[in-house]
DNA sequence: TTTGTATTTTCAGGTGGCTGTCAGGAAAGC
DNA sequence: GCTTTCCTGACAGCCACCTGAAAATACAAA
């Protein structure tokens, strides 16, 4: 795989570069927007991982601009603790995945593998869950041909699901997926986002599993 | 499972706490050295999770001398960021595994289980008990593909029995299993919760051993 | 900036499942 | 027979969960 590393502090990028090239990857690493812009414009690259705060922009901006584009190449975000709201703002953007720095390597090494395997081959995977259609990268879902919008949290709960199919996740275990630790909810907000999605594109998949939490089944 | 939670730290330990109890295990907390010995004196535990810098001492110590006592039980250490080096020592020291801090409350989740799973002898988590399938990460049971709905405690009751498979288990000895220090239980309830096991998925497995307790059979 | 809309979060009332307890009866042992 | 131990149906209280709706917030367009 060959991997874009766009972070402008130095001594992170290169222990994520060491990593990377360890495990047998290419990776070019830029410090900033225009660079990245440049290299992008040049190579393809199969996986992207974006920190938020640069010297020359938002890497938000640049994200929207990639998907704008019509580019699904997946992409990391990597922020920091105390930027949950620009998480958000990432995932809405068209982020795959994000991590919170300080993170463990093993850490990103696992979703970096995660990604690919989810990539692996077609440029734009559809994943068929039961009845629905699921385009990962655009963030689609369809049933029966019939479209079905998510908002951002409701996609990040189903996200949750989808990547660990069968498990059951607890309320804090999801809370952790939608939510930076430390960022506490105090109110039902995921039972009512359960609520949500089974409204939207339940046919008795999503079980309750009182007292655990909740499990979707993917028949 | 019963766990020892070794952690001086108020708001990690009542989290950490929490999420244990919803997943369903019985999870005694101590904050210090001297505590957790004399927990380890009395009691039996599935699982240890050790933070390293207490105030009576440091977790390293204690976990070595578990270890020269034959002690084989599981410990997962966790560590700040900035102790890697008493990272390596730990495991030199025999920790099954190590967490970061600060970490994601999934994260701990999934070692537990991996660390568990390792330890009951079963990297496949798909166990065959006569006509039944269970799944022990997923906390699902089936027989001839029709899944059987255990409730939180049942659950706890029967992995009781999956964990010493042939065991004679005494009444005491199963509340130790589904309750934490302090809550007692004067009552049958063990009784009550045997009985109902039976009634969802015994076929004459589930034996009565008059005076000693109970014994599950895996033919 | 202001306005209007979509989304997120909180709140509160209602429901049902789970839990622990008890009591009466059955079974085992003497 | 009697005593002890165990089984199990029933039940009340509790608590997890569900969901409509309102309030707060974020976002986009004018």
């Amino acid at each position: 795989m060959r991997l874009l590393l766009v972070e402008d502090a130095e001594g992170l990028g290169e222990v994520i570069q060491e990593q990377i090239t360890e495990e047998g990857h290419a990776i070019d690493w830029v410090q900033s927007i225009s660079h990245a812009q440049a290299c992008l414009h040049t190579t393809h690259y199969d996986l992207m991982l974006l920190d938020l705060m640069l010297p020359d922009g938002n890497g938000i901006d640049l994200l929207k601009k990639i998907r704008k584009s019509g580019e699904t190449t997946p992409v990391i975000i990597l922020t920091a603790r105390d930027q949950i709201s620009d998480r958000i703002k990432g995932l809405n953007a068209g982020a795959d995945d994000y991590l919170v720095k300080p993170f463990d390597l093993s850490e990103l090494s696992a979703r970096i593998a995660a990604v690919a395997r989810r990539y692996a081959g077609n440029p734009n995977p559809i994943i068929k869950i039961g009845t629905l259609e699921v385009d990962l990268t655009r963030h689609f879902i369809s049933r029966d041909g019939v479209s079905i919008n998510l908002t951002a949290r409701e996609w990040a709960l189903f996200e949750a699901f989808i990547q660990r199919p069968g498990t059951v996740l607890s309320k804090s275990q999801l809370e952790d997926h939608l939510y930076a630790f430390g960022s506490e909810i105090e109110s039902n907000t995921i039972e009512v986002y359960i609520s949500r999605l089974r409204k939207k594109l339940d046919r008795g998949q999503l079980e309750t599993v009182r007292g655990l939490g909740y499990r979707m089944k993917f028949s």
